[in-house]
RNA sequence: GCCCCCGUCGUCUAACGGUUAGGACACCAGUCUUUCAAGCUGGCGGUAGGAGUUCGAUUCUCCUCGGGGGCGCCA
């Protein structure tokens, strides 16, 4: 039986968790969650400058809201220099690395040239030779890099998303491993990391496909098996280039405060790429986590359709009790003064109700916090559309409200049935149709035109605040 | 310029070489209804183009066109 995978999300630190990084993350995570695998978090900072803790924090922050939890690290790569210089120190004694003393400006000029004969390697393998006590000696008192050596032939690969791969060696340069400062390079730390790791699996973004064969010729130099890798298509803004910030919101932190649900962002990134074997669409956690394979997912580059977002993110939404979106929007609905802890406390059962009525309505917590504001006693602002199309005629509606008022305010029960055959009679009496009353009434106490069914609305308002909005609603009238 | 990859409705996608090319978002219409949603029903809309292999091609091969990625002492 084969090992349980061992995988890994590698991000470097640029500050925020991007949307392509957190499906990277997400595939990997799903993978090892479905496999009974591990997840490790590295976090690729060979630039120790930085205040990595600042930046790395946004990353974590990203993951954890979304759920995406990790078995091993956060390991930082740039803890792992001494091992890299010792893998590179290997190479350097089996001959499959040499020290480069090629200086910047030849090295520009070589790429020229390269550009010239049209010839797809920059470096043209001059320092190749040098013996290697000749290039000791030099080391003492020279500037050098230290480059991998490319063998001849193709370097193929069977990678889980693009099937097979094959490069020619030939038009891969023999590229720098350390540096003159001796540092690792990224081709190389990956590489020494990975393996430290026990990774068996490699799930990145294609942007790294040209950098694969490099990896595994230092797999190889090294004497060891490289792991298998899967390269994932890049997510694409509407107009076919590249995510970036021209296009809009790229970063999840910025989804999670304009009010999506995790489980949402994580169905609609997982769908992008990846589909199950029917056409389920609507996924909570785990049953992505049941149907998940690296198999199916797709080659070509995915456009992020923010609209099926929205509408995924509505579904769930809608799929969500009550109980939890209330504790979601609570914070918010304090913070805006809408309602007190207190009143969220003592009322719970009352709030389920409300987002009862409005949760299938709206596609983002901040719409959900819009749409409830209405039934917490605070005033109301009259939309001007709203205004315009139902009090047009400020006396009539005075009129119709106030005379509704009175029926409203007597000792009736306050239930829907009964409210709804009081209108109906009075709307009767008055020789209006029910709509002549409803949408005036929806107006006066909702401040919109739109609203659920507005004998609900009624009940769970309760009477005392409908009858202070019809009370505030008419004297707005007189004034006007 | 060179290298790698890709091309199914506008978008996300399904389809052992044999389906009337399926689903979803968006859009349109209908239904429900006091409004808006949700729901339900229906509609619009696609295999980039051209050769070839095959009884049969979305599927395999080649070319063209189009798109993406990569060509750092960045990761």
């Amino acid at each position: 039986m084969a090992d349980s995978p061992r995988v890994r999300f590698a991000p470097s630190p640029t500050g925020f968790l991007h949307v392509g990084g957190a499906r990277t993350a997400l595939f990997n995570w799903l993978f090892a969650r479905h496999e009974g695998g591990i997840l490790v978090l590295r976090i690729e900072d060979t630039d120790r400058e930085r205040s990595q803790s600042e930046l790395t924090r946004a990353i974590l922050d990203g993951l954890s809201w979304l759920g995406i939890t990790w078995d091993e690290g956060p390991y930082h790569q740039a803890d792992g220099i001494e091992r890299h210089r010792a893998d590179v120190r290997r190479l350097l004694d089996s001959g499959a690395a040499y020290r480069c003393f090629c200086t910047p400006e030849q090295l520009e000029e070589m790429r020229d040239v390269a550009r010239e004969k049209g010839r797809a390697a920059a470096y043209d393998g001059r320092c190749r030779d040098i013996p290697s006590d000749e290039a000791e000696r030099r080391a003492g008192t020279e500037p050098f890099t230290v480059r991998f050596r490319m063998p001849g032939g193709d370097t193929v690969w069977e990678d889980i998303v693009g099937g097979t791969v094959r490069f020619k060696n030939s038009d891969i340069e023999d590229f720098i491993i350390l540096r003159t400062d001796g540092t690792p390079t990224y081709n190389l730390a990956v590489v020494s990391d990975d393996l430290e790791m026990r990774i068996s699996h490699v799930v990145r973004g294609a942007d790294h496909v040209s950098n694969t064969p490099k990896q595994i010729q230092i797999y190889r130099a090294l004497g060891l098996e490289p792991p298998i890798f899967c390269h994932v298509p890049l997510i694409m803004g509407p107009d076919g280039k590249r995510l970036s910030k021209r296009h809009g919101a790229t970063a999840v932190g910025e989804y999670r405060t304009s009010g999506f649900l995790s489980s949402g962002m994580n169905n609609f990134l997982a769908l992008l790429g990846w589909s199950p074997k029917d056409d389920t669409e609507v996924m909570e956690v785990d049953e992505l986590i049941a149907r998940f394979s690296l198999d199916r997912i797709n080659v070509k580059p995915a456009v992020f359709d923010h609209e099926k977002l929205e509408w995924l993110n509505g579904q769930h939404i809608a799929n969500t009790s009550s109980r939890r979106l209330a504790e979601l929007v609570g914070s918010t609905l304090i913070k805006t003064g809408v309602t007190t802890e207190e009143e969220l406390k003592t009322r719970s059962e009352w709030f389920d109700s409300v987002l009862d009525l409005v949760k299938t309505r709206a596609r983002t917590l901040n719409e959900l916090c819009e749409r409830v504001r209405p039934f917490f006693s605070i005033d109301v602002e009259f939309d001007p559309a709203a205004v315009k199309k139902h009090w047009k005629h400020p006396e009539e509606v005075i009129d119709r409200l106030s005379k509704l008022r009175s029926e409203l305010s007597k000792e009736d029960e306050w239930n829907e049935e009964e409210l709804e055959s009081q209108l109906r009679v009075l709307a009767e009496l008055m020789g209006v149709g029910a709509g002549k009353l409803i949408h005036p009434l929806r107006v006066a106490i909702t401040g919109s035109a739109v609203s659920p069914g507005i004998f609900e609305v009624m009940i769970v308002m309760g009477r005392e605040l409908v009858l202070s909005r019809i009370d505030s609603a008419i004297r707005h009238l007189e004034g006007a």
